[in-house]
DNA sequence: AGCACGCCGACT
DNA sequence: GTCGGCGTGCTC
């Protein structure tokens, strides 16, 4: 949003307030209100861009309809100042899709629409630039006007003549670029000349993704029955339908996608579909595959890790229909795609589809939302489904589509063991640096029989925390309730939350003992023991740290697939979506943290993401092995690893959620305030507490009490919570929208608190 | 959310 | 005597 001067240019048609045929409704970016009316003439569009005076500053809207009457008093009605002309109108589809989610979420429309443009387009000043690369604009003199033509063009004003010259001697046409070049005020007296009658434009959409270079497909891969079965299905939906394909790693969900995907795109020349992962690392390997499965269609990439002007050129291919494929991270689920035909969602379960921060969405959700009012399918895939989706399953709303086997005929599901670490202790076998003796002979093995291991640590950094041994300082962030973490390569202590920095102290800040020293693991010291211990071995780290610089990440992996590395140290970064061919043993180092966690879906998250660092085992035909290490091998995520059994494991999780009364057997939102004071945070919740109790719904919702976050104190704010939970959705949205609306009287009679809603919040 | 207006403390 | 703190109120 820019609060420039109101901007008009060649981009913008002025809208003058005389011919003002009327009213428009726009949308804006403030939580003021959904929506402010306008005057505008008769060619401003509903689903088209404008900018309109707001208070003192000019701000970008989307038109949502042209009223025939307002409220608004005729004296406080202003025009609309500039209008962008050349894109399509965003369609109705689409504007539903923005109110939905916006009364879903709590919010404003036009805080829901316009973060959900890609960059260029919410900002009027860069329109200019966008469009230029979008469309050719050609101007050429009308037949028998170059006399008209320099008579407007005095010969005093050299670079205007220079200009209306160069439009007489070029009868093709001169583009706009060239133009400017001639005469810097090129595009106001061109407007002129048209207006005029002298000249005419004619303007073309210029394709906007580069041809993939035709390769040669490699071979169809065969699928297997299982496989065939879920593809017929998808292509068998009429109408809207939601699909769970729920298929083990390595048991070939992508091809089921891309057979989908081919089969909808081939019944309609003009289908477009919708492709969404959890995060921007896994796009560049599946944006090749499909570029050389689909080497004729146009594939449109959105994630944020595109630069503003890139990111709005592939929104724009997917929005003029041009993209036939559209491959993104969560943002992409609110792209414009008019033709869309088919959603898939791939790894439905993953964090990351909740949007943690602004309009907290769950792009899952959306797009299940989507493919409802398009009455398209919608496909997503899991190898541990969110209990949400699989619940739906259950019940009959989504339809379960399961492959069991893996894709590959030879490559057979890893071994699960567990490592006793108590039965480890009694052996008598000390631990070294955290790695056990049968994970360690289990390394050997594989670095004598030259094949990878992988080990699993979701911690980075060298040591959680500092201590000192004679007082029992602990190295706290002093914004956050955490501990900054040692990073040793650096010489860095750095707070993981708040992005604090410290350099290491040589001894303790409170009593000055030399003797502090490092506690617990992190993938650097687990890098540095394994040095220690195989010095033959070719040691590589993946995470965030070692990973910062761009395409260091694959770089790194494309050591790992050309067997230049032994042994792979990651975090969660690993454990998604490599299929790393030579590896056959997968270690676990600490999977116990998770265990202390409060959080109800805990389990099911530690569950998903060692299934899915355990799928990277025995994807070839080389036989798997996934060591476990845990002092806690009787917990029921663990058993189910052991066993394979996803589906054993869900059922259990659901039968303790249901007599829990939690999701997916119960609906959350969650209220969060913050202030420098905890007490003010959680007294602004009394207050709004208070302020349900009054509502005539509130017997029917539980509002549990205002309590301190897990991790209460983060960038110097102190952060409180409180729970509202219903038994029935429609419910829960009714008395939220009623009860926000008392929020103000609440937040004004505890100043100072920033407060915010979560519906459906991941984590408690 | 921005951005104004408006009324009380430490500085040229 | 002003610069500037952020409380209050409005944006079609």
């Amino acid at each position: 949003m820019t609060s420039a001067a109101a901007p008009v240019d060649t981009a913008l048609q002025p809208a003058s307030a005389e011919a003002a045929a009327g009213l428009v409704r726009v949308a804006l970016d403030t939580p003021a209100d959904d929506y402010f009316d306008y005057l505008a003439d008769a060619a401003v569009m509903p689903g088209e861009l404008v900018v309109v005076p707001f208070g003192k500053r000019h701000v970008m809207g989307v038109v949502l309809d042209r009223p025939d009457n307002t409220e608004v008093p005729a004296d406080r009605l202003r025009p609309v100042t500039g209008h962008l002309t050349w894109m399509p109108p965003l369609n109705a589809a689409w504007i539903g899709l923005a109110r939905f989610a916006a009364r879903y979420y709590h919010r404003c429309l036009g805080e829901v629409m316009l973060p959900a443009l890609p960059p260029s387009l919410r900002d009027p000043q860069t329109w200019e630039r966008l469009e230029q690369r979008a469309r050719t604009t050609q101007y050429r003199v009308r037949p028998a006007q170059s006399e008209a033509l320099l008579a407007a063009a005095p010969s005093r004003a050299r670079t205007v003549r220079a200009l209306a010259e160069a439009l007489i001697a070029a009868p093709d046409g001169l583009r706009l670029a060239e133009a400017r070049e001639l005469c810097t005020a090129a595009p106001a007296r061109l407007a002129e000349w048209e207006a005029a009658g002298c000249i005419q434009s004619t303007h073309a959409d210029r394709p906007l993704l580069d041809k993939a270079p035709t390769q040669v497909p490699s071979v169809a891969p065969t699928l297997h029955d299982e496989q065939r079965a879920a593809v017929d299905a998808i292509t068998a939906a009429e109408g809207y339908a939601a699909f769970l394909l729920h298929g083990v790693t390595g048991s070939g969900k992508t091809e089921v996608y891309l057979h989908a995907i081919a089969a909808r795109l081939d019944e309609d020349p003009a289908a477009q579909v919708l492709m969404l992962v959890p995060e921007i690392n896994l796009t560049p390997q599946l944006q090749a595959r499909i570029a050389e499965r689909f080497p004729d269609q146009p594939l449109a990439v959105l994630h944020s890790g595109l630069a503003d002007q890139e990111r709005s050129l592939q929104w724009l291919a997917a929005h003029r229909g041009e993209a036939r494929i559209v491959l993104g991270t969560r943002m992409a689920v609110m792209a414009s795609v008019p033709n869309l035909k088919l959603i898939v969602v791939d790894e439905e379960h993953d964090t990351s589809y909740k949007q943690q921060e602004g309009l907290r969405y769950s792009a899952r959700d959306l797009a299940v939302w989507r493919a409802n009012q398009l009455g398209i399918p919608v496909v997503l895939g899991s190898a541990t489904p969110s209990m949400e989706s699989w619940y739906r399953a259950e019940q009959g709303a989504y339809r379960k589509l399961v492959l069991r086997d893996r894709a590959q005929a030879d490559a057979a599901l890893p071994t699960v063991r567990l490592i006793d670490l108590n039965h480890e202790r009694q052996r008598q076998r000390t631990l070294y640096e955290g790695l056990s003796v049968p994970l360690l002979d289990a390394i050997q093995q594989r670095l004598d029989r030259g094949q990878q291991s992988l080990l699993f640590l979701n911690r980075r950094g060298y040591a959680p925390v500092l201590a000192c041994d004679s007082c029992g300082w602990l190295s706290g962030c002093p914004r956050c309730s955490a501990y900054l973490v040692l990073h040793r390569p650096e010489r860095r202590l750095r707070c993981h939350h708040c992005g604090l920095e410290a350099p290491v102290p040589h001894h303790c800040p409170d009593c000055g003992n030399v003797d502090i020293a490092p506690l617990g693991r992190g993938t650097q010291r687990i890098e540095e023991a394994l040095a220690a211990r195989f010095p033959q071995a070719r040691i590589a780290r993946i995470d965030a740290d070692s990973t910062r610089r761009k395409g260091s990440a694959q770089a790194m992996l494309d050591e790992v697939h050309a067997g230049e590395v032994d042994i792979l140290v990651g975090t969660q970064m690993v454990a998604k979506g490599h299929d790393f061919q030579r590896v056959t043993l997968v270690g676990i180092v600490h999977p116990d943290a998770a265990m202390f966690s409060h959080d109800f879906r805990a389990a099911e998250h530690l569950f998903a993401s060692l299934m899915q660092v355990s799928g990277r085992a025995g994807r070839a035909g080389l036989g798997g092995e996934v060591l476990i290490q845990t002092r806690y091998p009787d917990a029921p995520a663990l058993q189910a690893l052991v066993r394979h059994d996803y589906d054993g494991f869900a059922a259990s999780q659901l039968r303790e959620r249901r007599q829990a009364g939690l999701p997916p057997y119960a609906y959350q939102v969650l209220v969060t305030a913050e202030h420098a004071q905890l007490e003010r945070a959680l007294a602004f919740l009394q207050a709004a507490r208070a302020c349900a109790d009054a509502s005539p719904m509130a017997a029917e919702v539980q509002l549990h009490d205002p309590v301190p976050m897990s991790m209460v104190r983060l960038f110097n704010k102190e952060r409180a919570q409180m729970l509202v939970e219903a038994g029935s959705r429609p419910l829960l949205q009714r008395f939220v929208s009623e009860w926000v609306r008392t929020f103000d009287d609440a937040a004004t009679r505890v100043k100072g608190v920033r407060w915010q809603l979560e519906i459906d919040p991941l984590r408690i």
